[in-house]
DNA sequence: GCATATAGTGCACTATAGTGCATTTTTTGA
DNA sequence: TCAAAAAATGCACTATAGTGCACTATATGC
């Protein structure tokens, strides 16, 4: 699944951005540290909600679109 | 978590309009009936990759953006 | 080059998502 | 209305996500 590598990527960029650290964003979101970093890395299988606390806390959110659509 | 119970909204208005019934998608997506169910529904907190089945089923697929961007 | 800060890994345990099946409820249209 | 189709629920079991901790690896700047 190609595009859970993304999303990780996204919120790591997003972190980056925002200029803090791994530990400091998984505290703001309420998910543990090891959690973040394996979303971050693209391994395993997140669950919505994990993904969500993450988007919201870089105020970000999802948005459904057609496949087809390119930004 | 409400944006849960949108994304299952979203599933069932566009498998409708592809005139498709719950046991046809989760058989395409390769998900299992109980769990489509529960992800129209919105209860439960489904993983990425079971999302992204449904979505990837469907020509949908999910877009980071801004917290404050409507469409 | 070295010290410190940041990021990633292995492992074991706990919580919970994913599933199938039998049954019930709701929707649909004849 | 009533019968058939579609959707939803309860329950029990299996698979796996989420976690903490100790440790290792990598990046950063002095």
């Amino acid at each position: 699944m190609e595009e859970l590598k993304n999303i990780g990527e996204e919120i790591r960029k997003r972190r980056k951005m925002l200029g803090i650290i791994q530990p400091e964003l998984a505290d703001i979101a309420g998910v543990s540290l090891r959690s973040l970093i394996d979303i971050e890395n693209g391994t395993g299988n997140p669950t919505l909600v994990q993904i969500m606390k993450l988007l919201d806390a870089l105020g970000l959110k999802i948005k459904i679109v057609s496949k087809y659509e390119y930004d």
